[in-house]
RNA sequence: GGCGCGAUAGCAAAGCGGUUAUGCUCUGGAUUGCAAAUCCAGCUAGGCCGGUUCGACUCCGGCUCGCGCCUCCA
């Protein structure tokens, strides 16, 4: 039984889809201006662990991760490089999708684009306008949020506390200070779309609740995304989506993951102390980094560091190096042997990654002392497939893939011959001489091995 | 000002009212021509002050410190 926390009821509950044997998923994806930080890459492997987690459990599993392709700062960035929004957008969009993948992210059944659902947009504006909870005023349309009851619940607080901690100014055609844009007038420079309130593009908060009521319907299982996004993002988007389809229920459990901060501090765009994923691996495996981001509970905050990615390279090192040392087949796992390990008892519990690592640790301990015990190793690997760990070769893992390593293998033969002259000295020397390289021997009865530092 | 989160050993990070969390690091031992890997043993915990309890890291109250949201943000 896999429970979750509902950032909606403030709990833990047990999740329970709508229909019995479908469940829907939706994930706010990023917006694409630039490569993508490693904060954007958080709630990828979280979700991407939960998409996994679910796929075992129910018979379908339809995850819709959006790309956000139009937006003030895509535009001001396409400005500056002299070049259209779509070719901006499309070319970073495909570098997070190749980044995304060298995290050991699965693929989302569905990747909307906001660009490509205008028309939906434009038409849940039109019933907002028509059920009155609308109004166009000075070629904007905004959402009238005092028109909702329930305005303010999901991220638990009241207009009037929002208001007073404000620190912008207030639009002059806003009928209220809170009311929130979702259709806004381009200038003649700027994208746009013909719309019944002349030439604009969508508020922000529009789009995924416009994507959402495409493909997933009105009504959605899991909706997921950073801490950060509860106000004002997704409380609009509830308010819309729950005012343009008569109050029906938008989402049933909503979820959040926690920042990733850098020194103590949270990592953003905006204060530049950012950490690029593309940066990242270029000096770290993709599986080291997505290891660190699941070596904290998703709620939690990260603090992401050398010394953190480090951490995580040691921690896989001993994982596979028990994988490495075992000659055991690894077999598929039965539904009844994943549903007694305790790594999988641990992700069911609001994906308790940490612990589900810590016993990872305990198989491949136990995996160390009985090399040969088929199961273990694959309670080991299949296991930590809905993790997205552990699933290249150990020898790949170590060696790299590296298409010439016959230099490697040359000095190796040399050093064995020098060991059966007893030269031991000029054994040594070739030790050393490849250990300068990055290359550390391992001698054992079956011979001598070697892995990258 | 409103709302919320956190504080665990050198570092990272969980569960749990009483029984070894776990990993990395470090120390000692086994093993090894050397080294690594592995195994065994060990060392450092629960911000502070009270309360409840036979017993609290775990429950309750207060305090201190740190962080987040209220503005584009994962």
């Amino acid at each position: 039984m896999l429970k979750v926390y509902n950032t909606a009821t403030r709990a833990k509950e047990t999740f329970t889809p709508i229909e019995s044997d479908h469940v829907k998923m939706y994930v706010c994806g990023p917006t694409v201006y630039n490569y993508v930080h490693i904060g954007n890459a958080r709630p990828v492997v979280v979700f991407d662990t939960l998409f996994r987690v679910l796929n075992c459990l129910f018979k379908q599993v339809t995850y819709a991760r959006n790309i956000t392709d139009i937006d003030d700062k895509i535009m001001k960035a396409a400005k500056e490089q002299g070049i259209s929004i779509a070719a901006l957008t499309a070319h970073y969009a495909d570098e997070y999708v190749k980044d995304m993948a060298q995290l050991n992210a699965l693929s989302p059944t569905i990747s909307p684009k906001a660009t490509d659902h205008v028309g939906d947009m434009i038409a849940m504006v039109e019933a907002l306008i028509a059920n009155g909870h609308a109004y166009e005023a000075d070629k904007h349309v905004l959402f009238d949020v005092k028109s909702m009851d329930d305005y303010g619940k999901l991220s638990n607080r009241s207009l009037e506390d929002m208001l007073e901690g404000a620190r912008v100014e207030v639009a002059s055609y806003k009928k209220y200070a809170g009311d929130f844009v979702l259709w806004k007038p381009s200038s003649e420079d700027e994208p746009g779309w013909d719309s019944p309130w002349g030439r604009g593009r969508p508020g922000w908060h529009l789009e995924c609740s416009a994507m959402i009521e495409n493909h997933l319907g009105d009504t959605i299982d899991i909706h997921g995304g950073g801490r950060d996004l509860i106000f004002p993002h997704h409380e609009n988007e509830l308010a819309q989506s729950q005012c343009a389809h008569n109050g029906k229920q938008y989402v049933k459990y909503w979820m959040h993951n926690g920042f990733i901060n850098v020194d103590g501090e949270k990592m953003s765009k905006s204060l530049g102390n950012f950490k690029t994923v593309r940066d990242l691996l270029g000096k770290f495996h993709g599986e080291a980094i997505r290891f660190a981001l699941l070596s904290g509970q998703y709620r939690s905050e990260l603090d992401f560091s050398a010394e953190l990615l480090n951490q995580a390279k040691a921690s896989l090192d001993a994982l596979y190096g028990a994988l490495l040392n075992s000659p055991a087949p690894v077999q598929a796992l039965s539904d009844e042997q994943r549903n007694q390990s305790a790594v999988f008892a641990a992700l069911l519990d609001d994906l308790n990654t940490p612990l589900a690592i810590s016993e990872l640790h305990k198989l491949s301990k136990e995996l160390n002392k009985f090399p040969e015990n088929a199961d273990l190793k694959s309670e080991l690997v299949g296991m930590a497939e809905l993790m997205g760990l552990l699933q290249q070769e150990p020898d790949t893992w170590f060696q790299g893939e590296e298409s010439d390593t016959s230099w490697i293998e040359d000095l190796i033969a040399q050093r064995n011959q020098a060991k059966l002259d007893k030269n031991y000295a000029r054994a040594d020397e070739i030790r050393e001489e490849l250990k300068a390289k990055g290359i550390i021997l391992l001698d054992s009865k079956e011979g001598t091995s070697w892995r990258k530092e």
